[in-house]
DNA sequence: TATGAATGAGCCTTCATTCAT
DNA sequence: AATGAATGAAGGCTCATTCAT
C-alpha cells in the first residue's frame, strides 16, 4: 500500500465508475470502427476486458450504450463550453469560443467524433432525442450571441438570428464530418476561427 | 407478344423499369419510417406488391437497395441542377440556384429526405462512398461559383473558397435535417435564398 | 406415381398441414422426454427434420408450441368424445364412455400423455388457460350425466354433482399420471370401467 | 445489547435454521407467483433479505430449493398426519382424518399449495422422486385404511384397494388444484368430509 | 420472370453460480 | 458466514438470402 496515498483509488483497483468508463470507451471504439449495428456487444466486452454479461451490469442494453456515450461526452463538452464562455461578454468572441470548443472537443478523439457524426444519426429515434434537448440548448447559445451582437449594433438586425444559428451549427457540423471522412490528418480545431470569421464577414467584398 | 402494340408499356404491364422504381419507392418509405436496419426486405417487397425473392431480381442485396435509392435520386437531382444552372453566368445567382435545387429536391419528398439526411449516414462505408464522388462534384460546383465571384471582384479574394463551399453545403444540409426532424410543416425550399444571402452578406453590419 | 391416386397428397409432398403436424409431433416427443424448459427449439426442429427458423413459420414462439399441442390434441379428443356419446342416453353409460375416451386417448400416445399430465402443468399461466375453457366443458359434461342420473332416480340426489364431477375427473387424472410415472407397462384404458364402477357403487358394502 | 440475554437467539439474530427457513419461504412465494423457471435466485435472495451468494450457503442449487420446499413441508404434513391418526382405529374415520390433513395443510398456505400443485410437477424428474417415496407412503396409508375396512366388513371386498386409494388421492389432489386456480376464496379443508363421504357411499341410490 | 417457403448463421440478453473480499 | 460483482454458457428468435417450382 502506497505511503501517503490520498485515496483508495490510488491502488488502481478499478472502481465501478472506472469500469463503466472502460466499457464506454470500448464501445466508442468499436461503434466507430465497425458501425453500431455491426459491432457486437460481446466484442465491446472483450475490448473492455470484461465478460459479456458485465456490460449489462452497467447498461440497460446495446442502445443504452450508444445513448450513454452521447450523454457522457455531451455533458463533458457542455462543461467545457461553459468554462470557456465564463466572463466573456463580447458576442463575436463568444461565437469564436463556441466554435473552438465544438471542433476542439470532436477533434481530440476521432472515434468519439465518428460516433457523434455518424453512428448517432442512424435513426430518427436517436436524432430526435438529441435535437430536441442538448442541441436546442446549443443552438440557443449561438442565437443569443447573435442577438446580442445585433442589439449592440455589430450585426445586421434584419438577419434571422435562429436561421443564422442553424447555419452556423451546420457549418461546424460539416467541418467535423469532413474531418472524419478525410484521409488527410489535419487539426480540426484550426478551422474554428476561419468558419466564424466567414460567418461574420460574409463572402461579399465591402 | 402483341403484334401491333408499340410497346408493352402501353398495356400497363409493369415493365422492368417500373418494377424497379416500385421497389425503390417502397424501400424509401420503409427505410425512412423504420430505419434501414429495422426495415425488413420482406416488408419492402410487400409494400411494393411483389414477392420477397423478386427484390433480388432487381437488386444485389439490402445494401444495394439503399445505395440505389441514393444513386437514382442523386442522378435526378444532378440533372435538375444542371438544367437550373444552364445559361446562368452570375456566380451569386448560381449559388441561389444550387441552394434552391438542393432544398427543393429534398423538400419535395419527405421519405426520400429522411433517407438522405439520416439513413445514408449510418455507416462510414456509405458516407465515404457518397462524399468521395457525387458530393465532391457538388462541392466543386459551389466552390467554382465562389471562385468565379472572387475573380470578378464580387467576393473577397482572401476567403478560402473550399472552406466556404463546405460551410455553404453544411448550412444547407443542416436546414434539411432540421426540416425532417421538425414537427412543424414548412416549405424547406423557402429557406434557400435566405441562406445564400446570409452567406454572401455575412452577419456584420457594414 | 400411384395409379388411382385420389389427390395430390398421394405423392407424399409434405403439405403445410403435414409440416405443422410434423413439428408438433417432434415437440411432443422432446417436451415429454426432456421437459419443456430443457427441450430446445433447435432440437425440436432437428427432430422434425426442418431448420430452426421453420418452426417460427408455423408457430409464434416456444410457448405456442406447447399450447398448440394441447389445443390440437384436445380438439381431437373432444371430437372422439362427442362421437362416443352420440345416441347414448343412459347417464351411467355416458360416464363409462367419457372415462374410456379420456384414458383411451392418453393411453394411446405416451409422449402426448406426458405433455398433458406433466408439462402443461408447469405454470399457472397454462393451467388457467386450460382449466377455464376446455376443462370446464369436460367437467360440465360429467356433471350433466350425474345430474341426469339423479333426476331419473339412479343417483342419490343429495350428493353435490359438481363436487362429484371434479372428484371423477381427479380420479381419472390420477390414473393417467400414475400410468406415465409407472415403469410397468399396462393398458391405461383398462382402468376406466373400474374407476366408474367404484364411483357409482362407492366403497361401502350394501 | 440486552444485559441478561440468555442466548443469542433471544436478540432475534437469525440463526442458521432461521435463515434457511427464511430463504425457503421466499422461494415458495416467488416460485408460486412467477413459476420456478421464471423466478430468479437473485430475487429469492432479495425477498429473503440476503445476498444472492448466501442462498448457496444453505442450498446446493436452484433445484435443491424446490426439492427442499417439498421435503420440508411434506415432513411437517406427515407429522401432522401421524398425530391426527394416532389412536384412531376406525378405518372410515382414518380416511376422514387423512383427507382433512391433506386439504387442511394445503389450504393454510396458498403459495405453498401452488408450489405443490403446480411447480413441483414441471418435470418428470421431480414427479418421479415424489411419487416413488412420500406419495407411496401416503397411498399405502390410504390403502391400509381401505383394506382394514374391507377386513372388518364395512367395505366391499371385491373393490381394488390400491385403485381406490389412487382415486381417493386423485380426487383430493383435484380439489386442491381447483382451489388454487379458482378466483373464489373458499376454505379448501371444508371439502374433505364430502369427498370422503362420496367415496364411501358412492353415487348410486341404495 | 416471379414466387414464397425454407434456411441457418448470427446475436442480444439472461441468470445460475462462483469467489475474492 | 456473508456479500454481490463478475462470469460466460446457453438459447430463443430474427431475417437476409436462396432455390425449387
Amino acid at each position: 500500500m502506497p505511503i501517503a496515498s490520498t485515496s483508495r483509488r490510488a491502488v488502481r483497483q478499478p472502481s465501478t465508475a472506472d469500469k463503466r468508463e472502460l466499457i464506454l470507451r470500448a464501445a466508442t471504439k468499436l461503434f466507430a470502427r465497425r458501425g453500431f449495428f455491426h459491432a457486437q456487444v460481446a466484442d465491446v466486452a472483450k475490448e473492455a476486458g470484461v465478460a459479456a454479461g458485465t456490460v449489462y451490469l452497467y447498461f440497460e442494453n446495446k442502445d443504452d450504450l450508444l445513448i450513454s456515450i452521447f450523454e457522457q461526452r455531451m455533458q463533458e463538452a457542455m462543461a467545457e463550453a461553459n468554462a470557456s464562455l465564463k466572463g466573456v461578454a463580447d458576442p463575436v468572441e463568444r461565437l469564436h469560443r463556441l466554435a473552438r470548443v465544438h471542433l476542439g472537443h470532436l477533434g481530440r478523439d476521432r472515434d468519439m467524433a465518428v460516433v457523434f457524426q455518424v453512428e448517432l444519426r442512424q435513426s430518427t429515434k436517436f436524432m430526435e432525442r438529441f435535437s430536441s434537448t442538448l442541441l436546442q440548448d446549443y443552438l440557443n447559445a449561438i442565437r443569443d450571441a447573435i442577438t446580442g451582437a445585433q442589439h449592440e449594433g455589430t450585426f445586421r438586425p434584419e438577419a434571422s438570428a435562429m436561421l443564422a444559428a442553424k447555419m452556423f451549427y451546420g457549418a461546424l457540423d460539416e467541418m467535423a464530418t469532413n474531418w472524419i471522412l478525410s484521409r488527410r490528418r489535419y487539426r480540426l480545431v484550426a478551422q474554428a476561427d476561419d468558419v466564424v470569421d466567414l460567418f461574420v464577414q460574409g463572402l461579399r467584398k465591402r
